[in-house]
DNA sequence: GCCCTGACGTGAA
DNA sequence: ATTCACGCCAGGG
């Protein structure tokens, strides 16, 4: 048979993937999901598809915001308060109107494992 | 098909 | 800190 006449998106896939794998009380940005799903330059197709993924979808939708830190909806919006509360649920706290990614971001992890060689004596001040 | 909008990101002013 | 211009591209009208 010809196929699908649906499209398939393994794009989709993958970053609904990507956004399942976020681990509770971390939080990653739209480009960092598009990038980890193979699709750099793509962080507007990661809001679009969480916008038509909806509640149903049970992604946690709410460890994903903007690149520095802020959350995607107006400061007011019903969205905006129901996503401060589930971080809060999960001991991540906005500080001003963001969240502060140095201490909460994904990526951070691997960044650790990047920036810590415990080997080397770090010019950094003893004290 | 053209135009506009958008859960974005980045660099420049 | 703000504002603007672009780049990106899927949908809707």
């Amino acid at each position: 048979m010809k196929s699908a006449q649906i499209p398939l998106r393994p794009e989709h896939q993958a970053i609904h993937d990507a956004i399942a794998a976020i681990p509770p009380g971390r939080v990653a940005s739209y480009g960092e999901i598009a990038a980890r799903a193979g699709l750099p330059g793509r962080a507007r197709l990661v809001g679009r598809l969480l916008r038509e993924a909806g509640e149903a979808a049970a992604l946690p939708w709410h460890r994903v915001l903007r690149a520095d830190g802020t959350l995607a909806f107006a400061p007011r919006s019903r969205a905006f308060l129901e996503q401060k509360r589930r971080l809060a649920a999960e001991g991540v706290s906005l500080r001003g109107n963001r969240v502060e990614l140095p201490r909460f971001g994904w990526q951070r992890d691997l960044d650790a494992e990047l920036w810590a060689p415990p080997a080397s004596p770090a010019r950094r001040r003893s004290g």
